[in-house]
DNA sequence: GCGAGTAGGTTCGCTTATTGAACGAACCCA
DNA sequence: TGGGTTCGTTCAATAAGCGAACCTACTCGC
């Protein structure tokens, strides 16, 4: 049996999960998000089965999260750049991250914090409605219909 | 071959995908936050195998993402519960809507929105500084130590 | 008392995905 | 000629996912 998809469901988090939900693809956008493109690097980095990443990468193209890029000719060498598409996706990762370091961690918190490139401050992501500034949370949403 | 573990690498979204990086956890989750507590109410909606989403909660409760209630002793029922550890989930299946409305969906948009349950108004998710009230955007920010 | 129904799973046989290691292709340099 | 680099593909074995059927422990209607 294949695996069910869930790339037409109605619902976001369906769309979503059916394009990152799997063990890599969120590590190789991360790498991809550090500045990693090329394939030897990813795989280094992540430890990841070649032929995994080669998947990984062929979706993520398909997908036009990610471009890949010929930067020599003779011998021929590609590497992998985020799109707008991918750019725009950093976000989602910071949710998790913030999550992460909140409930997976000892009290010391991970090894690794985000930080503002300009000020150097630590930067701890929240997720809150564009219009109100108000924090999302699941007391105050619920689902409905698009007006109109 | 098992499966590669990252829930004890330094990196927060490694550890993270190890725990929701699958095609069914987060609509679980999903679900949870919905309000479906029953085995067979999810069961339905996600039409998910049946030996699948007994795994899937089994890992969920053992992570203390969530509980396991029995509400019935004769004859014996049970639902299932978020913790606080699951309830804060949320704001990144929310970032995930957001993305997902964005860039996986025509430009109708998808079926179903996220709205303030007191007023009604669509939400539109954004990742926010927690201190400055800055998007969380990948040319402000880089990966450091944490301070001290 | 007996069969049907319900909730919450487990078991089964089969298909697909993931794994580490080895192998290729296409070029470079000495 | 022989190695090195980069970007993959192929391989056999193991693990995970799949739908369907089955199980348990009750309740209800007759």
């Amino acid at each position: 049996m294949k695996r069910t998809r869930f790339d037409d469901w109605p619902c976001p988090i369906a769309r979503a999960t059916d394009l990152i939900g799997d063990w890599w693809t969120p590590l190789v956008m991360r790498d991809l998000f550090f500045g990693r493109r090329r394939f030897d690097a990813i795989q280094e980095s992540l430890r990841i089965p070649r032929a995994v990443l080669a998947a990984r990468l062929e979706r993520l193209v398909d997908e036009e999260m990610v471009v890949k890029v010929a930067y020599e000719d003779r011998p021929p060498r590609y590497e992998y750049r985020l799109t707008d598409k991918g750019r725009d996706f950093w976000p989602v990762l910071a949710a998790m991250w913030r999550w992460s370091a909140d409930w997976l961690f000892d009290a010391a918190g991970p090894p690794v914090v985000l930080k503002n490139r300009e000020t150097g401050r630590v930067v701890n992501p929240i997720v809150v409605d564009e219009d109100t500034g108000a924090p999302v949370d699941l007391r105050t949403i619920r689902v409905g219909r698009p007006p109109h």
